[in-house]
RNA sequence: GGCCCGGUAGUUCAGUUGGUUAGAACGCUAGCCUGUCACGCUAGAGGUCGUCGGUUCGAGCCCGAUCCGGGUCGCCA
């Protein structure tokens, strides 16, 4: 008797008719096809071979276990008769002399079907993902995924990066998104922090004299999913270098990533480097977005001069953009629901007009912008035929609607998107300082890590009141690839003169860089090489690659929007006497 | 936390202005079938229409509340 498998399920071809073999599997399939005569289908990883029956004893073991228990066959591979070309193991079959059940399926009824498991209820998938990762389909995402972190690895490792693996037990970070809190048993009240990225770990190594460090890192941010945005963890590319400039940094990603994403990507075309570089506040005026798809050639006018006193009454006083669509075709239905989905991505409302045939405005409020008409045409550029959809509100609200209305045209008007390829750019110039929504006062845009362009020089300006701290930029960019934000990066701020006069344009001082961050503070203090990184999402990253819209069918095991693992049951209640160790006592919340 | 969509058989879904016994496909069970490969044919089993309350002679359908799921805004330095 044979005790292990001689082939895998992907592997015999008829040059193999006339062995021994013995295969394992899942039993996929039973077809009887007469008396003592059926096809069983043996799937493995790699594949699935046909078996066939020819005897009522077989049949027998056969028909005693459940569809997906695991068996082995040991016999003899035959050509088939008739032979599936479908098939990569479809000439030839194995006729069983023995057949062991190696694990029982102890039901009749799965929750779904596993060749159909994609289309199966959410929750039900995450309940039972072992089983829904049993489907080829469900199961190549992840493959890809490997061999993604595979090649991100040895291209990483080729431009003599270093991957250093940081803390997972580490400080609460007091900026940023809300941190996932472990209580430390030895230090009763004290908490660690898993971290939302290893952004300050990675700059401590700069100042360590590591030239080009790289990790895929886990991160944990305690803040609600999106579609394409898992709750609680994912990963990234993080990645840091030392005496380097945002130039540096760019050239390191347009080596790396366009050779991976051509190669495993659904579509085998990715930019060349270099890739565009698009200042934010053109991207935002431009495509009402700071992550554009590029793959689209719609983009977005500024109307306000020519609409916001129409008469109509959300226009007025207000920002209003416009996205023109030549020779366009579509009905009355697809531009209600077109508008009405765009409220929903966008939270505002959509409006729209077009010109007919004889250049006359008509449909949507094309009553109260015929008036106007001549101040319309001649400011869009307008011609018979054209569809133009409109939004209003305040700049940003305005600008971002609008971008929501150039995707959602780009990807379904035809003839506006050239969509088989990945289309990279860079977004660059972001501002340093916004006034808060809720304060009303200065405050950092995105990151106070980022070095200011133009450095202490311009800083010193602002304290003087000879330049707007809004104008500031920083040396911070994003990585877009068709509409995704990859990633996030910037030159950082390695001097503490400068940091402390960065916070002081914001109503804070040097004990509250010291007291925010005070391992990097003082470590700058003992003299660090300017650096520059950034860490590109490797989830988001593999979307893209697989072609899926959403997260959740890229990782092995995903939570549910409320970061849930309905599989495992986490989160979960624990004993008394754990809580007792980790001196916490437990509240009741009133209703 | 706000808004939108959804919840009907094991699964995916249909279900007309509120009206007799709630249907289909796949799956499951049984029978037939010796070259199937999404096998085919015949028959059968399978339902608290998410939950609670209301309106009504009568509710899967209308109303209210609530739970669950997804999307989205806020949030994500």
């Amino acid at each position: 008797m044979m005790q292990n498998r001689t082939h895998n399920c992907g592997a015999l071809r008829l040059t193999d008719a006339g062995k021994s073999v013995k295969l394992v599997g899942w039993m996929e399939n039973v077809r009887e096809v007469g008396s003592n005569f059926a096809f069983v289908v043996l799937r493995d990883f790699y594949g699935t071979t046909q078996v066939v029956i020819e005897t009522e004893e077989m049949l027998n073991i056969v028909k005693s276990v459940n569809k997906e228990s695991t068996i082995s066959v040991e016999g003899l591979v035959r050509e088939r008769d008739s032979k599936n070309p479908k098939q990569t193991t479809g000439d030839i079959e194995v006729v069983p002399a023995k057949i062991e059940i190696l694990g029982r399926c102890r039901h009749n009824e799965l929750p779904f079907q596993i060749n159909r498991s994609r289309e199966a209820d959410e929750n039900a998938r995450l309940k039972y993902r072992y089983l829904d990762l049993r489907n080829p389909a469900v199961k190549n995402n992840i493959i890809l995924r490997c061999k993604v972190v595979a090649a991100l690895r040895k291209a990483m490792t080729d431009h003599d990066f270093l991957e250093i693996t940081t803390p997972i037990l580490t400080a609460s970070s007091p900026e940023g998104a809300r941190d996932y809190l472990v209580p430390a048993r030895n230090h009763p009240g004290k908490f660690y922090a898993l971290p939302q990225a290893p952004q300050q770990f990675k700059q401590l190594l700069m100042t360590s004299g590591f030239d080009r460090y790289f990790q895929i890192a886990p991160c944990f941010r305690d803040e609600d999913a999106r579609a394409d945005r898992s709750p609680g963890e994912f990963y990234q590319l993080d990645m840091e270098m030392a005496f380097a400039s945002q130039d540096d940094v760019f050239a390191v990603l347009e080596d790396v990533l366009p050779p991976i994403f051509a190669e495993y990507g659904l579509y085998h075309r990715a930019s060349a480097a270099p890739f565009v570089r698009i200042p934010f506040a053109e991207s935002m005026e431009k495509y009402g977005s700071d992550k554009p798809d590029l793959r689209i050639d719609l983009t977005v006018q500024d109307a306000t001069a020519a609409l916001s006193s129409c008469g109509f009454e959300p226009f007025a006083g207000n920002c209003v953009k416009a996205v023109v669509v030549s020779d366009f075709k579509e009905t009355r239905k697809f531009i209600d629901k077109l508008c009405n989905d765009a409220e929903v991505q966008s939270g505002n409302k959509a409006y729209w007009f077009r010109l007919d045939e004889a250049g006359e405005v008509v449909g949507g409020i094309a009553k109260f912008v015929a008036p106007v008409k001549d101040a319309v045409v001649s400011a869009l550029g307008l011609k018979p035929g054209d569809f133009v959809a409109l939004s209003a509100g305040k700049l940003l609200a305005a600008q971002k609607t609008a971008g929501v209305l150039v995707k959602m045209l780009g990807a379904s008007v035809p003839g506006h998107m050239d969509k088989e390829q990945y289309s990279f750019c860079w977004i660059v110039d972001f501002p340093m300082y916004e006034i808060g929504d809720e304060s009303g006062e200065l405050e950092f845009c995105h990151n106070p890590f980022s070095m200011p362009s133009g450095g202490l020089e311009i800083l010193e300006q602002a304290h003087r009141g000879e330049v707007d701290p809004l104008t500031i930029t920083a040396d911070q960019y994003d990585l877009v690839c068709n509409g995704v934000e990859l990633s996030s990066g910037a030159v950082r701020n390695h001097d503490p003169e400068i940091m402390i006069r960065a916070f002081e344009l914001v109503r804070l001082g040097e004990e509250d860089v010291k007291s925010k961050f005070p391992a990097m503070y003082n470590a700058f203090t003992y003299g660090a090489p300017p650096h520059a990184g950034i860490a590109p999402g490797v989830d988001r990253m593999v979307m893209l690659l697989a072609g899926e819209d959403s997260i959740r069918e890229i990782i092995p095991f995903p939570m549910n929007k409320n970061a849930q693992d309905i599989m495992m049951g986490a989160p979960g209640e624990v004993t008394q006497k754990q809580l007792d160790e980790l001196h916490i006592a437990l509240v009741k919340t009133e209703e």
